[in-house]
DNA sequence: AGCACGCCGACT
DNA sequence: GTCGGCGTGCTC
């Protein structure tokens, strides 16, 4: 973690626009996105036209790459011979790209998320790859009224807890230009005030946010609002951009690049008050930050899935200290991290416990789906047959999609498993294929076992799929649709489809993720769980609280405009905690069994783990590898931490990757984070070309 | 991460 | 005799 000590970085000022360009100063110290935690230097261009916080084009290596600019000075920099710098070819950027802030954040997330300056900096602007993300949605999100609604009782004590409490607890709103980059422990940070709207499905958390958001706005502040990364959720984004008209922005990674760049500078000039978008939205350089919302805080999608792997509720966290802003969070099914600090009293708890449409929670039944034939409960399909006669909707869930899902030989006890991966080849039977979720390797599913030719092997379990075909055979007289990944690849037609439910032009809606998450259909009484324990045999610490945080989730779903909703949960685990916790809405008990089972355990959020994962086509080395890295690790663990591993990952083999793990745990992360830089410093020293490592600091998937 | 340099095995 | 494997080191 050798950064660069020298001058400290000048600032730049308004006043740069009316100044000789002679200002610049003709040395610059650049960063690239690359995994090398190093500062070049070199001269600037010929016009002087670089300075901190821009885009260049500069010659690396024997070829020219973009880089940042993060650092200038007067002098040439001693610790390199002058013919040996190089000038910078061209200047993107005519205005600063990134601002104060965003070099200083990306300082504290290198040093966090242990990668360097430039993957940071690269990690703050949304490079948007992916193309899928259509915006003209209908029926997601929580409704947000175009304007604003009168205030419950409870609302309106929450929205005073954020406005006045909030006001006490902050700082001054002036950044903290002049203060030298952070030094000491990254993670010591004092905590921001923080709020969490703790309420259930419908009880009016965003108009509370939306109100809180406009208080900030009054107050001359600018807000981030984030809204997980589903398709259908972001359309939130768009609604609030119609509530706050020309002062907002969505950022998002369905825009063109071109867009975004547009949007990005409209937020640094601060045209722009409020930014809705997804996790990288939170690095918005928006103008004297007032206020973060974090929407569905438990959300899986606010933790990146590549380097940076950070979260963005830790960063909006040190985004809040450092600018002196207040952040508020809400959801029905806190995280475990979130409940332990409401606990102890870091984040101060609202809560919402009303439903604003009046009625009660819905009736939530389990069922076992032990002795059923076929995945259908007889519960069940009475209700289907009886909302249906109600001229009403049913919503079947299930979170796996294809037909079915582990073939396996009675006579010799083969698998069929992904040649790439180790996992099982799922059974898609409208395609007629076996299909590896992991990597998309296929192959034509067997008529009798591959290896021993019995004719006593066959695929069991059941995805989306199969529940489709069961509930057309069941009840021919139905409109029944399917949404999952592999029917709505063509674009819009998870857009069609959902149109068609909310018209009600459908009876059933079944799918996956896609339809349990912000979505809202006034039409609905029955939600069906087609199978609630899925998630709970993955050998994960996380995996109760998954399950629990989905089926509360999914409940949610039933009866938001009706009080007469019915929830149907069906498992082969009808005693599973999670599952009967989930199905009472009994989010207290919940937590307060899971969270003495961590601290026993030594988990989350009772200790801190930083994951490495080794990663190789060739198995050998990536033992090597592993083996190697535990070594250096062993004698450098703090004397609070300890190591899990070295182990072949849960999931041995991706796209053929041999995948090892190393899991660094310690009681905080002030004394990981150090040792962990360490380990990574001599690892670097003389690593195999051929394997790669990742670092997951606070990973909330282990597989 | 790329990419070049440099040192040991089976081939036109 | 060379082409090419991959271990090592560097990028201002």
């Amino acid at each position: 973690m050798a950064v660069s000590k020298r001058s400290a970085a000048k600032k730049t000022t308004g006043m740069d626009k009316i100044l000789p360009k002679s200002i610049n100063k003709p040395y610059l110290g650049i960063v690239f996105d690359l995994p090398l935690d190093r500062v070049f230097s070199y001269r600037a261009d010929a016009k002087g036209e670089a300075q901190i916080g821009k885009r260049v084009m500069a010659p690396f290596g024997r070829s020219e790459k973009l880089g940042y600019v993060i650092e200038e000075y007067d002098g040439p920099p001693p610790d390199i011979e002058e013919q040996k710098l190089k000038a910078v070819r061209r200047v993107v950027d005519t205005q600063p790209f990134f601002d104060e802030r965003n070099i200083s954040l990306s300082a504290w997330l290198s040093r966090y998320y242990l990668c360097s300056r430039g993957e940071a900096l690269a990690a703050m602007l949304p490079a948007g790859k992916r193309t899928n993300a259509s915006f003209s949605l209908p029926g997601g999100g929580e409704d947000i009224a175009e304007k604003p609604l009168v205030l419950s009782d409870e609302q309106r004590k929450a929205l005073d807890a954020i406005t006045v409490q909030g006001e006490r607890l902050s700082l001054p709103a002036a950044p903290q230009m002049t203060q030298p980059p952070l030094s000491g422990a990254p993670s010591s940070i004092p905590l921001p005030p923080m709020f969490y709207l703790y309420g259930i499905t419908g009880s009016g958390k965003t108009e509370v946010f939306l109100r809180a958001a406009e208080y900030m706005i009054n107050k001359g502040r600018s807000v981030i609002y984030l809204v997980p990364e589903i398709a259908l959720t972001l359309q939130t984004a768009e609604a609030i951009g119609r509530r706050f008209g020309h002062i907002a922005a969505t950022l998002h990674s369905g825009m063109s690049h071109s867009m975004r760049l547009t949007e990005w500078m409209r937020i640094r000039r601060g045209e722009v008050r409020i930014v809705a978008g997804p996790r990288s939205a939170v690095f918005a350089p928006v103008r004297d930050l007032g206020l973060i919302i974090i929407d569905e805080e438990h959300d899986g999608s606010y933790k990146s899935g590549n380097t940076p792997r950070y979260h963005a509720r830790q960063v909006a966290m040190r985004r809040c200290s450092a600018e002196g802003a207040s952040l508020v969070m809400g959801s029905a099914t806190p995280s475990a991290e979130a409940w332990k600090l409401m606990q102890e009293n870091g984040i101060t708890r609202l809560n919402l416990t009303r439903r604003l449409s009046g009625g009660s929670p819905p009736e939530i039944k389990i069922v076992s789906l032990e002795n059923t034939d076929g995945c259908l409960t007889k519960e069940l399909k009475n209700e289907i047959w009886e909302t249906a006669r109600m001229g009403r909707q049913t919503i079947l869930f299930l979170n796996r999609r294809g037909f079915a899902y582990f073939y396996h030989c009675r006579a010799c006890g083969f698998e069929l498993v992904c040649k790439n991966c180790s996992v099982s080849l799922t059974w898609h039977k409208g395609r007629n294929r076996a299909i590896c979720h992991y990597c998309g390797y296929q192959a034509a599913p067997p008529q009798a076992c591959p290896q021993c030719g019995s004719l006593e092997a066959g695929y069991s379990g059941f995805g989306t799929e199969m529940i489709e075909e069961e509930v057309r055979r069941t009840f021919p007289e139905l409109r029944v649709l399917r949404a999952d990944a592999d029917s709505t690849q063509k674009k819009g037609s998870l857009e069609e489809t959902l149109l068609r439910f909310k018209q009600g032009e459908i009876d059933l809606l079944l799918g996956t993720q896609m339809v349990a998450k912000g979505l809202n259909f006034p039409g609905v009484r029955l939600v069906g769980v087609v199978l609630a324990d899925t998630g709970l045999h993955v050998p994960d610490f996380r995996a109760a609280e998954r399950t629990f945080s989905l089926v509360v989730q999914v409940a949610g779903r039933s009866g938001r405009y009706f009080p007469d909703g019915k929830v149907i949960v069906q498992t082969l685990r009808p005693q599973d905690p999670a599952i009967t916790r989930a199905c009472a809405l009994d989010i207290e008990g919940f937590f307060k069994a899971e969270l003495k089972q961590r601290d026993m355990l030594g988990f989350p959020p009772f200790s801190r783990l930083i994951r490495f994962t080794i990663r190789s086509t060739d198995n050998g080395r990536a033992d090597k590898a592993v083996k190697r890295l535990a070594a250096i690790a062993a004698p450098l663990l703090p004397r609070d931490a300890d190591m899990l591993g070295p182990a072949e990952c849960p999931i041995g083999l991706i796209a053929n990757n041999y995948r090892f793990q190393i899991i660094l745990r310690g009681k905080t992360m002030g004394s990981l984070h150090a040792s962990a830089a360490e380990i990574l410093n001599r690892y670097g020293t003389g690593k195999d070309a051929r394997v790669y490592l990742e670092v997951d600091v606070d990973p909330v998937s282990l597989m």
